[in-house]
DNA sequence: GTCTATACACAGATAGAC
DNA sequence: GTCTATCTGTGTATAGAC
């Protein structure tokens, strides 16, 4: 085993991830990334070449990992229902253990740099996306299988992106942050919507 | 009536809107802003004691008068699945007509400043939160009223949320983008589920 | 591989003239 | 009410010593 240096690259990434992930790009300097690290800034450009690459790289060391999580669980060969629920319990999960990939997520969405942006999605979402999608056609066929996969999606996540703001509305409750509530709420409406037939 | 400066605090807020909708907090400069104008940072300073008070306010001018729309709509005597999408109608509208309110909306959640949260969301969620909770508890006693409000509303959000990212995946049509399209998806779901009783 | 030192642009914010 | 001018801190990034 060859000496590896205090501070290598993963090592970097490992503490710039909660910093991205509470302010975002732009709420982050290469300053305060080296002070996480405990080096001076020019260290940091010995690894990257500048901050966009140290910021794509932070967040595609957290995406990869639970999208090739994601994409094991989505190939099993259960029944539908079984899936989706093995899915949703999955998402839930995830989202409720690592707030940082949660919130990089919701950065993700917001990026207002295309180049970046293109960088960020390549080869990440597209995979599960396309999985849960024809998951979405096992059921009814009067839904489009596109608007289908946004909204399961959607629905999880919202629980999860809202958590700041929802504690100050009323009715909130400390149940309501975990995950297994969580999941049984989803999987209920999902599956069975609000009227009764 | 007063003679009224060509830049008044009014017009300041409607300038500078579409920066913070698009850039965030972080992503946009006094200068920035400033130069949309079309006067020198100086005089921003003149109307707005720091960049915190001009953030919020132009937060506050946008969030203002959707929400008070929104409690208009809550407040009819319809039955409640008509409400239901009559909301979801006016919500859908409004999000794909208005992308800097959409885009806001995403901004306030990531907002890491727990004083400026708290100013952002003082006297604007509640009361139509609280509304569609309300309406919420009109159809099946099983969901926890919280819980299908938050749901309800992500279900809607995240397909404008989704949308920069959404267009690079599988299955995305230019009807995805019509208020028409996504309503009657919504609703369709939200009402029926996914399976067939 | 990390440091010191530094270049240079840009950040928020203010003083005081007009 | 807006300007010019400016203070002071922070931003990204680099050169070159160790």
């Amino acid at each position: 085993m060859k000496k590896s240096p205090r501070t290598n690259p993963q090592h970097i990434l490992e503490r710039a991830t909660p910093l991205f992930a509470r302010h975002g790009y732009d709420g982050v300097s290469m300053r305060d990334v080296a002070a996480a690290v405990g080096v001076t800034p020019a260290a940091l450009y010995h690894h990257f070449k500048d901050k966009d690459e140290l910021y794509i790289q932070a967040v595609n060391h957290v995406f990869g990992k639970k999208f090739s999580d994601a994409k094991a669980i989505m190939a099993d060969n259960d029944e539908p229902v079984k899936r989706l629920e093995t899915f949703i319990t999955w998402f839930v999960r995830v989202l409720n253990k690592d707030k940082d990939f949660q919130k990089l997520l919701q950065w993700v969405m917001l990026d207002s740099d295309p180049r970046r942006l293109q960088k960020l999605t390549k080869n990440t979402f597209q995979e599960l996306f396309a999985a849960i999608q024809k998951l979405g056609e096992s059921f009814k066929q009067q839904y489009d299988p596109h608007l289908l996969a946004v909204s399961i999606i959607g629905l999880v996540l919202y629980h999860f992106e809202s958590s700041a703001v929802r504690k100050k509305l009323p009715g909130s409750r400390a149940t309501h942050d975990q995950a297994k509530t969580i999941t049984l709420h989803i999987t209920a409406l999902l599956e069975n919507g609000l009227l009764t037939h």
